[in-house]
DNA sequence: TGAAAAGCGGAACCGCGTTCCGTATATTCC
DNA sequence: GGAATATACGGAACGCGGTTCCGCTTTTCA
C-alpha cells in the first residue's frame, strides 16, 4: 500500500542550508552562552549566527530546546559517568560525592543555566524533562547503592536531591557565596551516623 | 546665613495624599506578592492601589525597596527570634535549627522571593543590604554558639549558608521538590560527628 | 530547466519596566 | 478666605526582549 517506503512519499531531505544554519546557531548560542550566559538575547545568537530571528525559532522553538542542543553531549557524559564511578570508587557514597561534584561542576560553568533548570516557565519544559529524565536515574542508582552499602539515609528522593543540588549552583559565581561548600554539606548530611 | 537650621527652612510635611498613597501602595503590593509573586507587574500593584504608575516609582524607586517595606515586619520578626531562641532551646544546635526553619517558613511562603533575594540585578541591592544585613548577624551568633559548643563543623559563613539556605527555598511549591528536606539535609551536615 | 516545496529574514506586535512632564492639589502665608 | 507655590500625581511615551507572521528567496526534484 502507498507505503512509508521510498515510494511516492519520500520525504525531501532537510535542505543543506538549513542543515547550515542549525550549526551556525548551535555554534553561535554556544558562544553567546559562554559570554552572556543561556539567557543571551535571541538576536544577538541570531545576528552571530549571521541569521534571522525567525530562523533560530524555526530551528528550535523554545529557548530550551537550544539549550539541550548546546549541551547534550555533556548531559551524557555526566549520565555515562554515573555506572563508570560507581565500578571505580571504594565505597558507593564516595561515587555519588564524585558524581554530585561532575553534575556541579557542569552546573556552575554555565551562567544561568542552574537558574533556567528550576524556571517552572511553560518554555522550559523540555529542559525539565531531557535533563532530569536523563540524570535523574542515574542519580537514583548511586543514591540506591549507597542506601544498600548502609552509607546514608534511606528514602531519598533523586528528583529532590538534584533539584536541591541545582539549586545550590544558582549564583555559584557571586561573591560570597560558595555553592560547593553548600553541596559538601548535603553529601555530608545524607551520611547515616 | 540662610541657615540649615528650622528658622526658615521648616521642610513641609509630607503631603497627606502621598501619605494616603504610600500605604494603599504598600497594601495592594501586599496583596499582589501573595497571588502574583513578588514579580507582579508594576502596572497591576498600581492599579490595585489606584493610583498611576508614576506614584510607584515616586514612593518605591526599585522594587526592592517595595518588597522591603512590605515585608520589613515579618524580617524584624525572625531576626529578633535568633537570640530568643538561642536563650530557650536545649543546645545551640537546636535553636540554629530552629531559627532556619523560621526563615524558611518566610521564604517559602512568599513566592519568588527566594529567587527576588539572589538576583545579582542592581535593584535588588537594596534586598540584599537589608535582608542580609539584618539576618546574617543573628545567623552568625547561632552558628557560633553552636560553634562554641562544638555541636557542628566550625568556620562556617553565615553569609554563605543564608545564601544556600535561600537557593534551597527557590521553587518550594514546585510539585516534586521538597525544600525543607534539603535544608534539613545542611543541617544535619553540619553536625559533627 | 522550471515548478513546487522548504526555508529565510526581519518587520511588526505584545508585555513589561522605566522615565518624563503637563496638570492637579495640599499646604502655607497673608 | 484666597492666592502662591512646592509637592505629588497620572499616564503617555520610550526601550528592550520575546514571539509571530508573511512575502520573498533558495534548494530540490522531476
Amino acid at each position: 500500500m502507498a507505503g512509508t517506503g521510498s515510494g511516492s512519499g519520500a520525504p525531501r531531505k532537510q535542505r543543506a542550508d538549513s542543515r547550515r544554519n542549525e550549526e551556525a546557531l548551535l555554534k553561535a548560542a554556544a558562544a553567546a552562552f559562554v559570554t552572556s550566559g543561556v539567557d543571551a538575547p535571541v538576536r544577538d545568537i541570531a545576528a552571530m549566527a549571521g541569521v534571522g530571528v525567525g530562523t533560530i525559532y524555526r530551528h528550535f522553538p523554545t529557548r530550551a530546546d537550544l539549550i539541550v542542543a548546546v549541551y547534550r553531549h555533556q548531559v551524557e557524559a555526566c549520565a555515562e559517568a554515573g555506572p563508570a564511578l560507581l565500578a571505580e570508587s571504594a565505597t558507593p557514597h564516595a561515587a555519588l560525592a564524585s558524581w554530585i561534584d561532575l553534575f556541579v561542576d557542569f552546573l556552575v560553568t554555565k551562567h544561568g543555566l542552574a537558574e533556567a533548570m528550576r524556571s517552572d516557565d511553560a518554555a522550559f519544559q523540555t529542559l525539565h524533562a531531557y535533563f532530569l529524565d536523563r540524570l535523574v536515574p542515574v542519580c537514583a542508582q548511586l543514591l540506591d547503592a549507597a542506601a544498600t552499602a548502609g552509607e546514608i539515609i534511606p528514602g531519598v528522593d533523586a528528583l529532590v536531591l538534584m533539584h536541591g543540588i541545582g539549586n545550590l549552583c544558582i549564583g555559584a559565581d557571586s561573591p560570597g557565596y560558595d555553592a560547593r561548600l553548600m553541596v559538601g554539606l548535603v553529601i555530608a548530611g545524607l551520611r547515616l551516623r
